[in-house]
DNA sequence: GGCCCTTGTCGAACCGGTAACCCATCGTTA
DNA sequence: TAACGATGGGTTACCGGTTCGACAAGGGCC
């Protein structure tokens, strides 16, 4: 193994100034800095990560702590764990990976032992457990997730209020009159996903300001709950013309069996989704979703962590943040004008 | 920071006797044993990593290089993903997480500077870059997926090529005489990924073994290019009446198309996927699939780093191993004997 | 009773960086 | 010209564990 000493007597300095030109943190003259570079490529020099870790106070290590359940759209949350990585090692950070069946003693164990420099916590619940050690710790951290009290905490999120408001308005725009909207799982609101709930909040309240009359109905994703969703939605509503899914897992389905009702999308009836872009263009027709940006979700989270990780270090109080990343509607071919009324009702 | 000598000081023993303690080194009497466990959680004692790493010269942790491109099953790799951090950690080990985007410059940063004790490789290639460095620094190493040359490696991997032969099998058991694989985009085949091209092997030679007649077709899994390769498959081959579906984008818009041309499945097409069983059940009707047990793959490569890393510490030679994890076929309700002629031929 | 082996504990030398502190040189300013 | 700041580099005390060698106490054996 090749170290900073051998690197310093292969440039003939001394192993601090060596630290310095590596690190920046003095001036080191152009011809003594080309020598130091020289050596280290001539003698393949990789600083030791545990020294470093050791001597400088810094593991250079972020820990990411994912979910388990598949309740979550698996694909959206690794897309933010790769930019949540990528982003990292643009801070010389590296990103260690847990799971959230550790619970709060992952936290506290990375965080105690100096294994992680700071914590991003995905999937956070409005009463996260997590939340009380990263507290009682100082540990610094991001959750991508909102919970109940945000105090003394960095948060993004997905805007889930304008993302419910959206498809309201999109919906209202084109004419609907009686809309549903397809949740989660009970178990999701049962958890307390703060998401669940903000995105049927924002519709709800939207859809009331427009005048659409709307059905919140929960659905577990799979062929036969969406089935008796429909069912259920179409016996109390028949009129019922505009579709919000949230729950990526009903959109198949949903296609299907409006398709197999006799209503033709988006002649008959108007499907938005809420998810990935990837999703809402595998299906047909193409779907009018709405989607966050996840890239940028990871990269701001990565950022928060980094900002109150030199601040703890540099002995400043880190300051709050709390971002929505804002969502797009893409319209697609599944959303169209309101069908003209042919049942007459009472 | 509570430190070794902090609790060394508290149980009235002297550092080495703690350390001997925790890591069982070292015979410790009963007696000052229950005195430095006291300690320990009296002060909430957490040893600190860097100093473990840099003494002990094992940082206890495995890096993990994930792929970026979408073309693998997101979710399958998630839970090999997550399978492999939580074996990790039965282990005492926590898990990097890298993106292939690093390549393998990735790879010889995280083994050269001692970060990682040793790495675990997915989507391997058959002409992977990565592969050299492994061999020139002799790091650690195992890898998911097959290299063309696997000498002085640890692999595991899917058996695709039984996957494949279970599924000509299953077939040539419901008496199909014409059948079709429609496969992952032929992009994927270019990249030589062992495993598209082992699953076809294995298809096409039980295929030939049991006197079926057989398509081989790429399809990059959107709507269109579906129902480009099922148009082809069907005016190739009129008579074909099982389908093979490897890609698992393709899987929803065949079953679409199929019904859309006037074929019901299973009565009159039957369709296997080769996908993981969340996914098969998804579909209307569920699929009967080959599937692999993504869990059991995570755990095989960490035992197998775990091996190399120990046999190294050791100054043993660590053995070289390829395992292949046998695919389960689950017969669902798309699979059916094959039906009766109907149209003669020339 | 002397000898040796086992068991339990301690002291101290590392492991490979970091950064505070010290020193020399040189150009600038009063 | 003396004083001074800026620049560039060396010395050295850590950081918090691990582990080797030393050693004392106790027991078994001849």
């Amino acid at each position: 193994m090749v170290t900073l000493a051998d690197v310093a007597r292969h440039a003939g300095v001394s192993a601090s100034t060596v630290s310095y030109a590596l690190s920046g943190k003095r001036s080191i003259s152009r011809k003594t800095r080309t020598r130091i570079e020289q050596a280290i490529t001539a003698l393949d020099y990789h600083p030791n990560a545990g020294a470093r870790a050791l001597a400088g106070k810094r593991s250079h290590i972020i820990a990411l702590m994912v979910p388990l359940h598949t309740e979550v759209h698996v694909p959206t949350m690794m897309e933010i764990a790769i930019a949540v990585t990528v982003a990292a090692r643009e801070h010389g950070y590296d990103v260690l990976l847990l799971t959230n069946d550790e619970g709060p003693d992952g936290v506290q164990r990375v965080a105690a032992s100096g294994l992680a420099d700071g914590v991003i916590l995905m999937d956070v619940r409005l009463d996260d457990e997590r939340v009380p050690v990263l507290h009682a710790r100082g540990v610094p951290a991001a959750l991508i997730g909102l919970p109940a009290d945000p105090a003394g905490l960095s948060c993004v999120d997905h805007d889930f209020t304008t993302a419910g408001a959206l498809c309201a308005d999109h919906l209202a725009d084109l004419g609907h009159r009686d809309v549903a909207f397809i949740g989660y799982g009970s178990a999701v609101y049962r958890r307390h996903a703060g998401y669940a709930e903000r995105t049927v909040q924002g519709f709800r309240d939207r859809a009331e300001q427009r005048g659409v009359r709307f059905l919140h109905r929960p659905c577990e994703g799979t062929y036969e709950s969406t089935a008796g969703t429909l069912a259920r939605i179409l016996a109390d509503r028949p009129d019922t013309t505009g579709f919000v899914v949230q729950n990526e897992g009903a959109i198949g389905p949903l296609l299907n069996l409006l398709r197999a009702g006799g209503r033709t999308v988006p002649e008959d009836a108007s499907v938005i989704a809420i998810c990935p872009d990837a999703l809402a263009e595998q299906h047909s027709p193409r779907l009018t979703a709405v989607t966050s940006p996840k890239k940028e979700l990871g990269q701001l989270a990565v950022d928060q962590v980094m900002a109150r990780i030199t601040a703890v270090a540099d002995g400043f109080e880190p300051k709050d943040e709390l971002l929505l990343v804002a969502p797009d509607l893409m319209v697609r071919e599944s959303t169209a004008p309101a069908p003209h009324r042919t049942t007459s009702r009472p």
